[in-house]
RNA sequence: GGGUGCUUAGCUCAGUUGGUUAGAGCACUUCCUUUACACGGAAGGGGUCAGGGGUUCGAGUCCCUUAGCACCCA
């Protein structure tokens, strides 16, 4: 490959689709220790993350992209570490969701429900349909560059999956945890299902607190009431007051009339009612409100259920019956009003439960469900977070996933839909309950073989929180479940902590009785470049493939990766993916540049390859290739540090940095100057390739494409080069090359650091006083240096100097110390140095005083306030090494100080 | 009502055992097409780290408090 074939910008869209297949088809996804073939190795360390299935039939969107980057990240680091890796794919059913959206078309199409085309053609369709889309998603996951083992991708209605969701049912139920039975739920009317309390949100609205009497049995006294929802009076069977309020106290035990339909119930007594809050009375609809119904419960009052499936008013509404529930408030309210029973209607804030899907308004209802019990399982997950063996992360989100599982209710598991896992229960004529493993040909008691499934199915979370495991084999105790269970991480946004981490939790524990994964990761939600949450009709929506055809799949993921924090949310503007898309195609040149270099050392020199590399150990390197190397080290470390404490970002960052700045900006610079010197050559391409190849390592986990194609592109020149030793146990692919190990400090890091920030600050010091006179980048200017004690480090590094800064090195003249000032000069202090740049008429003496005194009020500012620290407690409490640091400082600014006083005169 | 975050340059954000003169990207000013890169280079301007109090030799970082914003739970 010569320099010529590589294009001057990095094109993504000719590298990442053949990049990944590469991956692919070289088999670079699969753990590299598999333990169903033979030369498995037990002793190795596994590494394995479950994938949050995404909706077979849903499109990526920029959620997706987050937990794909983040994934892939570990997934990528973990494998270069020398784990097996194992990343397994799939995709969830999503019930609601998908039922959904093949009703639409149903309806679109052929101008039918559900109901209407039958539940097994319904079904086929569905599936159909599942067929159609479904292979969409997980596409537009390749694209991000995941690198997932597909072999081993699953789904969640699969026959394997299937069978772990009977085998949990049936074994709770053994267990007795699973019981069936009518309690009050949240019914989504026009879903027609129940849904769980998760699936419910609640929203502050403008509502109308109507206000009205409960009229008392043979009296002309009542109780004023308040409600939201008047058409519930229907399904009153109680009216509540506190036992200690002085104005309904003498009620208590009485009869009330229900309003127009004249039911009587009792008047109750019960600590719950809150005197100050609306009239201070209550009317107890325990059929259709939670807290009435625990009241209920206090009380043994009966329950009314006065609304059907729909939301229509039913045989308990008496003439409202077959009305909408909005209708039969309007109604009913209008009838009371007639009657005089109206004291009056004001406008109120509350919260309105709606449904997460859709947003109708949800109604809780008395309905016949299947329900886990979740006491001992909750205790179980509880205690899996507070005895260390789940960590989460960030940590703060432990106490948040303390205080739901502390609370938390029974889970009701039924969902009236088609599509989804159906309730492995069966009933006789008789009634008779059959719960079985396998579908049964007779009913368990009394052997009919006259046998009716459950018609409802299992909520999707149900088969979701078996993932871990179900898609190893479970409940077989197949070689991967042994091996690559329990997983490693569970990475997943804080948004379904509830929703999936902790039921997975519940239910690794309790069907596998181990741990499901033993560090929980959650990122945060993706917001506009504004911080709002992106929705379509705001249309804000940043769509990640439209991204990704703009600025290349690299620049999103890094995008994504860098600047967010964990669990904190993440505002992504397309500003940021252009800067980091200018990041691969910096990667891309600085690549371009090594592999140039290297093709640099003439092939006829391969003669003298022995030679050279006998000579390697004797040459010296010099100052700045010991300062890159230092850099790197440290890089090195830091990288290292920060994903043991999974701060992605902040080691993304760092990466970037130290290409851009410390490789780019200065090493690639002085490289050119050090490969016109014989000496200096090959060691200087050796050192341009050792860092760089490090690099491209360090990054690879966060950009994936351009890291291997450009690394490709440099195993093969280095290779075919002089220093191919270097690349000798180099693996085929970057994808699985070995990971930068971090190493001790040796100890002559920090002076060679030191020495080159000197260098750094005369170089930008001249460069400045160059910008400040305009004088033209050809013209090489001549200066004079007094160096003081640096003066052999700055007469070794006179050619770097005068290269960067444009000088004429023979014109250069470094001394120890100027008899006399030079006429016609800009006078620059650097720390102890003093340089001159004769800049005949171009000097204005006037302005040169100023620079020069703004930058020795600078030094003295600095010299006060060092030496009140240093004067104060610091010397007594502070670490030594920091003391001796502080000092150092303090002297250097006071020589600044000094030299610039001297040219002040 | 309970809980958790956030408030740092014009904008969007980093800043994790408390220790250089608080950083980046974008935007802004000036200059430069020097054969890795104009998706670039060089030099600059811009911040009393939300307000107040405290701990400490030392606080953007720890504690308390006030205000504003966001989210979660009830």
């Amino acid at each position: 490959m010569t320099k010529q074939e590589l294009p001057k910008a990095y094109d993504f869209k000719s590298t990442e689709e053949r990049i990944y297949a590469m991956w692919e088809v070289g088999g670079f996804f699969k753990p590299h220790n598999d333990p169903n073939k033979a030369n498995f190795d037990p002793s190795i360390k596994p590494f394995v993350i479950a994938i949050p299935p995404p909706n077979v039939t849903g499109e990526l969107h920029i959620g997706h992209a987050m937990f794909v980057s983040v994934e892939d990240l570990m997934i990528r680091y973990h494998r270069m570490k020398g784990y097996s890796a194992l990343w397994i794919p799939g995709t969830d059913h999503a019930g609601i969701a998908t039922q959904l959206m093949v009703e639409r078309d149903l309806l679109k199409h052929e101008e039918i429900t559900r109901e209407e085309y039958g539940r097994e053609k319904f079904i086929a369709r569905t599936w159909d349909w599942k067929k159609k889309y479904g292979g969409m998603i997980t596409n537009q996951i390749r694209r991000m560059g995941a690198s997932c083992d597909w072999d081993r991708e699953r789904f969640t209605l699969d026959d394997g999956l299937s069978r772990a969701v009977r085998e949990a049912f049936v074994r709770l139920y053994e267990k007795g945890l699973i019981y069936r039975g009518p309690r009050l739920i949240n019914w989504s009317p026009g879903l027609k299902t129940a849904v769980s309390d998760l699936e419910v949100e609640y929203s502050e609205e403008q509502a109308t607190l109507f206000h009205f009497k409960y009229m008392l049995k043979d009296s002309e006294d009542y109780i004023p009431v308040a409600t939201i929802r008047p058409e519930t009076i229907l399904g009153d069977t109680a009216v509540a007051v506190h036992p200690d309020d002085e104005r309904f106290k003498q009620f208590i035990g009485k009869t009330a009339i229900v309003p127009i339909i004249g039911r009587e119930i009792p008047v109750i007594a019960d600590e719950y009612v809150s005197m100050e809050f609306g009239t201070g009375a209550l009317k107890i609809t325990p059929g259709h409100d939670p807290n009435d119904y625990a009241i209920a419960q206090r009380h043994n009052l009966p329950i009314i259920s006065m609304l059907d499936v729909e939301a229509k008013v039913n045989e308990n509404g008496g003439k409202f019956k077959g009305q909408d529930r909005f209708v039969a408030r309007k109604n009913l309210w209008a009838e009371m009003k007639a009657a005089g029973l109206v004291i009056k209607e004001e406008k109120y804030t509350t919260t309105i439960p709606r449904s997460q899907r859709g947003g109708e308004i949800v109604e809780p209802m008395i309905s016949e469900q299947w329900f886990v019990k979740i006491e001992s399982l909750a205790s179980a997950g509880l205690d899996a977070v507070k005895n260390g063996d789940i960590k989460i992360v960030p940590e703060r989100f432990e106490k948040t996933y303390y205080n739901w599982l502390e609370n938390i209710k029974d889970w009701c598991i039924s969902r009236q839909l088609w599509w989804g896992h159906r309730i492995p229960v069966w009933y006789c004529t008789d009634n008779h309950m059959t719960v079985a493993r396998e579908d049964p040909t007779q009913c368990a008691v009394c052997g009919s073989k006259n046998l009716k499934q459950d018609d409802d199915v299992l909520d999707t979370w149900f088969s979701s929180g078996l993932w871990p495991f179900s898609t190893l084999g479970w409940p077989d105790e197949t070689p991967d479940y042994k091996y690559f269970y329990p997983t490693s991480y569970m990475e997943t946004g804080y948004d379904i902590l509830f929703f999936w981490v902790a039921r997975m939790i519940m239910s690794g524990l309790e069907y596998t009785g181990k741990i499901p994964f033993h560090t929980v990761y959650l990122h945060g939600l993706v917001r506009d470049e504004h911080g709002h949450k992106m929705s379509k009709t705001k249309g804000n929506v940043i769509d990640p493939l439209i991204v990704m055809d703009q600025f290349g799949t690299d620049a999103l993921r890094f995008t994504l990766l860098v600047g967010s924090t964990p669990g904190n949310d993440t505002n992504v503007g397309l500003k940021k993916v252009e800067a980091n898309r200018n990041f691969a195609n910096k990667i891309w040149n600085v690549g371009k540049f090594v592999i140039n270099a290297l093709e640099g050392l003439e092939k006829v020199e391969s003669d003298a390859l022995s030679a050279s590399q006998g000579r390697k150990s004797k040459v010296e390197l010099t100052l700045a290739d010991h300062w890159i190397n230092a850099r790197l080290q440290n890089l090195i470390r830091d990288v290292e540090r920060q994903f043991q404490n999974f701060q992605y970002g902040q080691a993304g960052q760092q990466i970037y940095d130290f290409i851009w700045s410390d490789f780019a900006d200065w090493y690639v610079e002085i490289a050119k100057e050090q490969m016109k010197n014989e000496e200096t050559r090959y060691s200087t391409v050796e050192t341009l390739v050792r860092v760089f190849d490090t690099c491209l390592r360090l990054l690879h986990p966060f950009t994936p494409f351009v890291t291997e194609e450009i690394w490709g592109h440099l195993r093969s020149a280095v290779l075919d080069s002089p220093l191919s030793n270097i690349a000798k146990d180099w693996t085929l692919a970057l994808i699985v090359a070995k990971f930068p190990e971090p190493s001790e400090v040796e100890g002559w890091e920090e002076s060679k650091i030191a020495d080159f920030t000197l260098i750094q600050e005369i170089v930008r010091s001249i460069r400045n006083v160059r910008a400040e006179k305009n004088v033209a980048p050809s013209k090489k200017l001549s200066a004079n240096i007094s160096a003081g004690a640096k003066i052999d480090l700055i007469k070794n590094q006179s050619q770097i100097i005068a290269s960067l800064a444009s000088l004429d090195h023979s014109q250069l003249s470094i001394n120890q110390s100027l008899p006399s000032k030079p006429q016609d000069s800009a006078a620059l202090v650097v720390g102890s140095l003093e340089i001159y740049i004769p800049l005949a008429g171009m000097v204005d003496v006037v302005n040169d005083k100023a620079r020069l005194e703004k930058e020795l009020k600078e030094a003295e500012s600095h010299i006060l306030r060092l030496e009140t620290l240093l004067g104060g407690d610091f010397t007594n409490k502070a670490p030594a090494a920091l003391i001796a640091k502080e000092r150092e400082k303090l002297n250097g600014y006071k020589d600044t100080a000094e030299k610039i006083k001297a040219q002040l005169k």
